[in-house]
DNA sequence: TTCTTCATGTAATTAGTTACATGATTGA
DNA sequence: TCAATCATGTAACTAATTACATGAAGAA
């Protein structure tokens, strides 16, 4: 049996939330799905390998309960899950990495049509808003102190008011440049340059 | 010789940037580490890959140069390119994807002090002035007509724009949290709520 | 009782990264 | 002429995704 391989942040996030309570497997897509998966996105099949590993390491061990005929895993965090836990947050941690296809897209826009931009813009101006419903409430609820794990509240706050602003800024993007993509001529191509815009950018800058 | 492998998003970056004009495959990387690496980052390694794969699509054609005794490969897009890029416009393009390590950590400062949180909120501000610095010159050169490829100029104003306001976003929600966590107590995970805050971030979250 | 959705998991494939290697160029 | 940096590329590895499979539970 050769040593596990090494634990990436995709692992101390599954730890993490281990450390918070006990979850099934399902349960923890659950969590990707609503939480965590707004800074830190995977696909489901990913949390059904990482806590094997972590209970490989000796960090977290699991349990396996009966539903019927099948069985479903329970994986919980041991003292030296935590202690890792807390070796993790004494490294620095990576900056925000963004991968968005419709700004690759529009930053190329000459190769499109105008409409084809403007149905770009459109549908990042619906991405935010699809975003923002879910965020809303669950602002709301933990604003009225109804959350979920009411003493993650001052956590959760930093991470609410980020993705807050973040769909915001997307949304008002979206509308700032729609007017402009639309005086644009059929073929993007020729579009001019809108010198009040490029100042007003450098000015936004300018911190 | 069996079928390449289907084009990705990536693929489409590369084809768009020989879209504006041939380039060599270290000069692809240079454009991925200033430009369309903001919004679409890869690895180095990836920028010799798949313009291969571009050329056995028959959608770019390669040329061997010589630079002294080694040689180089200069790429360039064909008429069939262009005509995929095009199709490649009229398919929706996926909204923004964020990781964000450090949101991460603070999402579960719990498990760690509250010097660890300022640090990574610290580290986080770090990141937005960074990569502010580059962008406020690229913003200033456009905003005076200087930038490179002037033709280009109004999309790269939908991009620069975004981008500002990115690293703005994340400065000013660096700024805005540091005070509340150096109200916590030494141990995060008996912070208390802040009421206001939460009440003023549903707020934010209402348009 | 059948259909749909929830719940649980595995297998195959690949996109992407890290690490390595080395020639060319330039400036001290 | 030596060191550092620019430029060019390959190989090995793995983290992550897509696709598949199927049992349980509840609704119609």
């Amino acid at each position: 049996m050769s040593t596990p391989s090494a634990l990436t942040t995709t692992s101390y996030a599954i730890l993490s939330l281990l450390a918070v309570r006990p979850w099934s497997t399902y349960e923890l897509t659950r969590q990707m799905d609503r939480s965590v998966g707004r800074m830190w996105p995977r696909a489901q099949s990913k949390l059904y390998e990482e806590p094997k590993k972590l209970v490989a390491h000796g960090l977290a061990t699991a349990r396996s309960e009966a539903v019927g005929q099948r069985s479903r895993t329970v994986y919980s965090i041991t003292p030296e899950g935590r202690t890792a836990l807390a070796a993790w947050h004494r490294e620095p941690g990576g900056g925000p990495v963004l991968e968005f296809e419709q700004l690759l897209k529009l930053s190329f826009a000459e190769h499109g049509s105008r409409a084809d931009a403007l149905a770009t813009l459109a549908a990042a101006r619906r991405w935010a808003e699809e975003r923002n419903v879910e965020n809303r409430s669950a602002a709301e609820a933990y604003a009225s102190g109804n959350g979920p794990f009411p003493d993650r509240l001052p956590q959760n706050l930093l991470v609410g008011r980020f993705l807050t602003d973040f769909y915001r800024l997307v949304a008002e993007w979206a509308d700032w440049a729609t007017p402009l993509v639309e005086a644009w001529p059929e073929d993007p191509a020729a579009a001019g340059a809108d010198a009040a815009q490029a100042a007003e950018t450098a000015r936004r800058a300018d911190w």
